[in-house]
DNA sequence: CGTAATATATCGTAATACGAAGTATATAAT
DNA sequence: ATTATATACTTCGTATTACGATATATTACG
């Protein structure tokens, strides 16, 4: 799959991936990996983007000597998922300009 | 509208604004521009890497004193317009799992 | 004892969209 | 006559960003 494709989804896939329930680096790269692939440097990235832009929160947790980063989507967050939903419109025009067949001359 | 979201659109979408009839990086600019505004230094960066790419061919026009680079499709580049709907597909999958309602606990 | 799974962090790099500015001609407006 | 607008392509520098590679640390499995 071509990675520019991929680049839009990333955040808006993340920010999903918590919705419903809060979770963490590790589990949200299991999660999303029937959907989309992405690397751990990838994911990490993505969540401190998220964290400073003030889409998400984070809670660090001890679990089984291990540190657990519980992430916990925000309202501005769950606005970003709207907003998204907004541009598809838009880009499923951008989508039909591409993928029509031109009755013209070739 | 979020530029990360147009990024994977912006090479089909100029190898579709020249797929049914040669044209020039002025008018596709105009062509597209209902769809998908994009500014000239954009554009002629995408131009040079679909060439690169073997997705066109170029050939230099004088017209009206101006110079005219008229941009044709290749082979390769109709097959790259039909990889991005190989592609879509995928994207499609990912927006379902973005805009999913959950029945679970929030 | 080594490998895999769990879990997060950092560094350097390559790709790339864009704004800004430049070059040049023709036409319309003031 | 001069200014602005439309046409048409080019180059430079920059900020964003996804990724591979690498590092750290613990637990479980063989």
């Amino acid at each position: 799959m071509d990675i520019q494709l991929k680049r839009g989804l990333l955040d808006a896939c993340v920010l999903a991936a918590i919705k419903n329930e809060d979770s963490y680096g590790y589990r949200i790269i299991k999660d999303m990996k029937p959907y989309l692939e992405m690397s751990e440097s990838t994911l990490y990235t993505i969540l401190k983007r998220l964290e400073a832009g003030n889409m998400l929160t984070v809670r660090s947790v001890e679990h089984e000597g291990r540190l657990r980063k519980y992430y916990h989507i925000t309202r501005e967050g769950l606005r970003r998922i709207e907003e998204f939903k907004e541009d598809w419109k838009e880009i499923n025009a951008i989508y039909n300009f591409i993928t029509r067949e031109e009755t013209g001359n070739e």
